[in-house]
DNA sequence: TATAAAGTCTATACTTGGTATAGAGTCAAC
DNA sequence: GTTGACTCTATACCAAGTATAGACTTTATA
């Protein structure tokens, strides 16, 4: 398989995929004569578990480590617990932050009604203090 | 004052300072005769401000919208209501996503408990599917 | 078979909102 | 006059890609 089909099989894109291997998240390649990269169904598999990592927001140090874990399948999963652990706990977190971000601004929102000048805008105004 | 003093005065870093007079959030500057930054308070109410709309999550180029909108006082401020309602959508809808990631990062988290191999770990499996 | 079109290659620049560094110049105190 | 603190410009770096240029390879059509 070439790039172009992995790209369409796995809805990353072409750029996306040497991205990610340029980012030691996919083995090694294959080239063909031509120098063209030569795909596999391991790769594809490898490329749709970034995706879905990447889907939950995971950064791709995060998934790297994920990768790694699972060429040493004897090992303690605890790490990979505590990483999902962490990465729950962040977007709780953020989540916190932005429901305060939103009041704020449904608050300077409410100051405002939209027949003003700029001069007399409770936005600006309220912004500005 | 030089940018020392509006660092400390504002809570900028002198680096983010001479950022945003690079992204044009600030005035001109006059030079003092060795090519220093000569800041009045004019600059520091600017920079304040600028702090307080990223603080809400805006980007520069709101910010720039904003600013640019406080010279022309006359005119109607109906664009700077709709920039901070789409604003507000947009961390609305962030925090939907947001929470659907936390629905299924928890039901992911539950697969698994700590004391197994990874081999056997109910997240990486679910991660494979 | 020749040529055109499509696909792939590497390398580089761009995005956002800064942060960090290098190397040079300036200013004040001792 | 020299040390130290401050500032200057220019550049590189971060995430996680996206976009582009220019060269090369393969495939399709005439």
């Amino acid at each position: 398989m070439k790039i172009g089909d992995v790209a369409k099989t796995t809805g990353c894109s072409i750029h996306t995929i040497r991205f990610y291997e340029k980012k030691g998240l996919l083995p090694e390649l294959k080239r063909s004569s031509g120098n063209y990269r030569v795909y596999d169904k391991g790769t594809i598999e490898q490329l749709l578990f970034i995706k879905q990592c990447r889907s939950l927001d995971m950064s791709i140090m995060e998934v790297k480590t994920l990768m790694d874990s699972r060429s040493r399948p004897d090992q303690s999963c605890s790490n990979i617990n505590t990483l999902i652990a962490k990465h729950l706990s962040d977007v709780i977190i953020r989540i916190k932050e932005l429901n305060a971000l939103k009041s704020s601004l449904e608050n300077m929102a409410s100051k405002c009604d939209q027949n003003k000048t700029i001069r007399d805008c409770g936005i600006l105004n309220y912004l500005h203090t």
